[in-house]
DNA sequence: GCAAAAGTGTTCTCTATACACCCATGG
DNA sequence: CCATGGGTGTATAGAGAACACTTTTGC
């Protein structure tokens, strides 16, 4: 285990670019809440998102893709960039706080290599990419820092790291503005879903409450959705439709992005 | 002036942060086109975006910010970053069809400075950031690398450096997307400015046209604009109003977002 | 007077919104 | 029976699109 740590920080000191880093904000959607999958360092009580560093010969985007599977197991879902942070204080793990609280971690690191931790507290640039993914077919996976690797409620995130928190305030503010160009339904909803867990998943993104009986007439004129038999849910209510999407369709209308005010 | 070019080289290459750059996509208007502003290098025919680098000292904002005012002499205009480019064969003028094009300029700075050569030819993640400027109130200048600096029509752009025309589109991509979320009125226009004028903008940015007098209506409905008194063009027809814009009025809303569709 | 562009008005359609109503379900 | 949430209907207000009409200007 303990030549898996040195192996491991040896290659990153090698192999990747200095100074640039990637942290992916993995988005998930569960009981009507989104969540955000966050890793806990090692023997300290601090959370951090999911990231990683280019290697020299692999494209930005690659290296966010392999952080993705690592994390999750997940390929192939929806992943994009949204903003790059290079305040002159980001350098990964430098300021005083941060190397008190990260103490442990970066002691063990250091007597196994030392130019790891010169190299991993520089000055770095990263860019943020977000994903979005269906929680239910997720494998979550710590990485060689860290111990936990747990979905959190957005509403509940713990201390994070660094600017971390910022990041992802950032992340929301993007899914609101760009809503209608996201595939959110498609990424984030199991396959079979009903009208009232896509409500919630737009009020949970736009912080505020939609009106019930609108929404669904609105959603079912768009065309891309798949009615199916109704789901006996045990409540003392009617049972709903449960509906699935016409890939297809709705694929090509959020390209255009669907003209909706919400 | 060639001290100049020895102490720039040699400043950048120890003062910089290495593989890391920054490109401003700096946008105006004028005469109802969009242009943009473009460098040509030295002795060859190949134009660039204005670029720079980020300093060990500066965060990538003010980076930013310095090669913006560098350019154009101009301080607080709106600038924001809109993505950041990182296949991994974005190497600054390392590919062959690139040496070969820009041969001259490199044999010249590596008879001077060779570590710079070595150090500007290898792979670079650039970030992007677009201005809108009042191209009226500009003074472009060229840089250390480059004899000129013009503004060039988006409809007719020269022949540019590595993947300079794809951050180009990138940006105009976003300004359609954004444009509810963008001051492209007060950042564009001169102070005063007709309704056409505005329409024409628009126009240029969505690359479609609209329908004049429901524009105009629409446009006036949001509250923030200033009629002054008219303007007489020496045409023959009737002389267009002027408008300013209430800048707190409208810098509110475009906050929010103008909840407009097109 | 005429052509051209500006400004305003009108009509029709579509959308958003609010809320009423009945339906299904389990207790 | 009732309470609860689902699905549909309806009425009203406002936005968007198309286009008619009038006004102003220089020739």
């Amino acid at each position: 285990m303990d030549q898996n740590l040195i192996d491991f920080t040896t290659q990153v000191v090698d192999e990747c670019l200095p100074g640039k880093s990637i942290d992916c904000v993995i988005i998930g959607f569960e009981k009507q809440q989104l969540k955000v999958l966050l890793l806990k360092w090692k023997y300290e009580d601090i959370w951090c998102l999911p990231g990683g560093f280019i290697r020299k010969d692999e494209d930005m985007d690659q290296a966010a893709q392999r952080i993705l599977e690592m994390r999750t197991g997940l390929k192939s879902v929806y992943l994009n960039q949204f903003y790059t942070f290079g305040s002159k204080k980001r350098s990964r793990l430098n300021e005083e706080v941060q190397l008190t609280r990260m103490r442990h971690v970066l002691e063990e690191i250091h007597g196994k290599n030392e130019k790891f931790v010169t190299w991993i507290t520089q000055r770095f640039i990263t860019t943020g990419y977000f994903a979005l993914v269906d929680i239910r077919k997720t494998a979550p996976h710590p990485d060689m820092l860290s111990d936990r690797c747990e979905w959190k409620s957005l509403s509940n995130i713990p201390g994070l790291m660094m600017d971390h928190k910022e990041i992802i305030l950032k992340v929301m503010e993007h899914l609101r503005v760009q809503l209608n160009y996201l595939p959110i339904g498609i990424s984030l909803l199991p396959q079979k879903f009903t009208m009232q867990d896509l409500q919630k998943l737009y009020e949970a993104i736009l912080k505020k409450p939609l009106e019930r009986s609108n929404f669904q007439r609105k959603m079912l004129k768009l065309g891309f959705f798949i009615r199916h038999e109704k789901q006996l849910t045990g409540a003392a209510n009617k049972a709903p439709y449960l509906y699935s999407f016409d890939e297809m369709k709705y694929n090509e209308l959020i390209e255009k992005g669907i003209g909706f005010r919400y």
